[in-house]
DNA sequence: GTGAAAGCGCTAACAC
DNA sequence: GTGTTAGCGCTTTCAC
């Protein structure tokens, strides 16, 4: 924006070679210069509020220090704290974190990905992964340094780091059985995401090994994480599902907001008549009428471990494809009661 | 990430000096170059996948294409629909915008501050912005290509885009006097913030001009937007306010979200004993019981706004330090019913 | 321990 | 119309 002080500045501040005063503020090159020397430097450094000019820098050594976040939607309240506990880790070790959003739409999150790579960034930690994705399997191939976060794809070459599904329903159905539930509705997520099909799996198999009513009609899928799509799912539900359900496990907290509409619109009261379950445990849930019962997801220290390992493979080029599972957590609220 | 073609391999696949290759590439400057080489260059480039190093570039030009979007906090629902109004106007300006968050700390702020400069961000878009500002002051000595959104500190001397706090406030004051209220109560947002101030100002304005009851008791200001400290004013209001207010306007949702906690605390009915007026419009509020009544502010539209004044200096060199207020609308639902 | 010099990939002023 | 050249600010190899 302005004039700043460049090296050549400092170095003739500090009456040394501009090759000195490099060696003398780089702190890995600093014992290559004698004491006085690098004291001369830094002073100088400091007296015209010196600061290396990053474009430069990267262009020699062709790292960017940035990374990109690519995440489906900053306004589902899912997403910043994944972003703020990537970004937590990302900043102390000299990261800066790009964010981008793909408005859940593929040919964008393509775009983003080709952007944010032309922009040279060092790495991607990618929260929109489809279980067939492009951009991913691009990135896999090529073996960039991305973490996946939240989702997965179904190649799993990649670091990712997650929720555990599998436990978080396994608490939440074992929470509605111990209510005496039986029929039990599922609002499966999107079958395109790992968490929709994850959770629908997870949910498939409890129901058997917990003795829930098997039959297929308590299971609906959704093709979108949204209020609207959980409103017409669960209508959809308990059209079909005879005799209806008497709690439903939503495949997340937008489904089970729209489960709640249905609901209300139907005469049907939470808990008394229905159970309803979330997943995620975002933001004003718990002000909901009745707040609901959801499960917890860490989500920002989901952001954090993914920085954590995109940092390892950065810095110390250590890589390996594991998926990192986080523990999750049944907050039970006035959503779920005994079946009457 | 990995080895991309240069503009030099490019030159040599088609046969030309890289100089040339750089005038057939650059839509300015192409009309430079007989239409044969630009085709023969065009290919060249596409064979190789060619993209440009935006590093080399920006050193030669001195232009990073990049704009940081300061925000107080990405979880608070408000800020998301700026960052991509903003950014739905930068991305196809052909800029990449960085999203950082304060947390709502003056010291954080100014780290950001000096980090985004130090990365050689052309301009900058400040959402969190304090009525007396040390980021901000500096931006408007140093003449730096800055926005203000949503905040404005005291100065004025940078442009900025609002929502229009003082027809809001009218039209919610107007609203409950309408109904019949004179005792109307504020839980004013922070006095270091122009939202706080502005809105608090406005409202005592409506109630004198409207006729509304001016018991300085009936006024309480909060420390920060929180829920907390919303039912914390609250609690000040209904101990202080003698009789109590029939009517509240909060200064923002989450105050309105925290004054509903307290309300239903102390047992008072929403809108039957107490009606009450958030403003934002944040998602969810309608979810609430009873659905918030607010004012809604267009945020995307104050983010996209902002990016084209942005931009106006940054391509065309033109500014003015003018204050641009968008309007706003009364989203009238369950809280806010008739005296009794 | 320090200086000299090359070069990262690009653009732009200047030749021809 | 195209080639040549210099140089943006930095790091790093090579001399000394």
């Amino acid at each position: 924006m302005s004039r700043n002080a460049t090296l050549k500045d400092v170095a003739e501040r500090a009456g040394v070679h501009p090759g000195t005063a490099s060696r003398a503020l780089n702190p890995e090159t600093r014992s290559l210069v004698s004491e006085g020397t690098v004291r001369r430097v830094l002073q100088a450094a400091k007296a015209l509020a010196y600061t290396p000019n990053p474009m430069a820098r990267s262009l020699k050594t062709n790292r960017t220090m940035m990374v990109g976040i690519i995440v489906p939607d900053l306004a589902n309240a899912l997403f910043p704290p994944i972003v703020r506990g990537a970004d937590s880790v990302l900043t102390p070790g000299g990261y800066l974190s790009i964010i981008a959003e793909t408005d859940n739409d593929a040919a964008r999150e393509r775009e983003i990905f080709d952007a944010l790579l032309a922009r040279q960034v060092d790495g991607l930690i990618i929260a929109s992964a489809r279980r067939e994705d492009e951009a991913v399997r691009e990135a896999a191939d090529r073996h960039l340094p991305v973490v996946l976060v939240n989702r997965r794809d179904d190649s799993a070459r990649l670091p990712a780091v997650v929720g555990d599904d599998t436990d978080g329903v396994e608490q939440a159905v074992r929470h509605l059985v111990d209510l005496g539930h039986r029929r039990i509705g599922h609002l499966a997520g999107p079958a395109e995401l790992s968490t929709g099909i994850q959770r629908a799996r997870a949910f498939r198999q409890c129901m058997h090994e917990l003795g829930g009513d098997l039959d297929p009609a308590l299971i609906v899928s959704c093709r979108v994480y949204s209020e609207e799509e959980g409103a017409r799912a669960a209508r959809e539900l308990f059209d079909t599902a005879v005799p209806r359900p008497t709690a439903v496990l939503a495949g997340n907290d937008q489904l089970a907001v729209g489960l709640y509409e249905f609901l209300r619109e139907r005469g049907l009261n939470v808990p008394g008549d229905v159970s309803v379950v979330g997943y995620n445990d975002m933001p004003y849930v718990d002000k909901l009428s009745p707040p609901l019962t959801t499960v917890r997801v860490p989500h920002a220290r989901i952001g954090a471990e993914a920085a954590r390992i995109l940092l390892r493979r950065l810095v110390d080029d250590v890589s390996d494809a594991t998926t990192v599972s986080l523990p999750v957590e049944l907050v039970v609220r006035g959503s779920t009661a005994a079946r009457r």
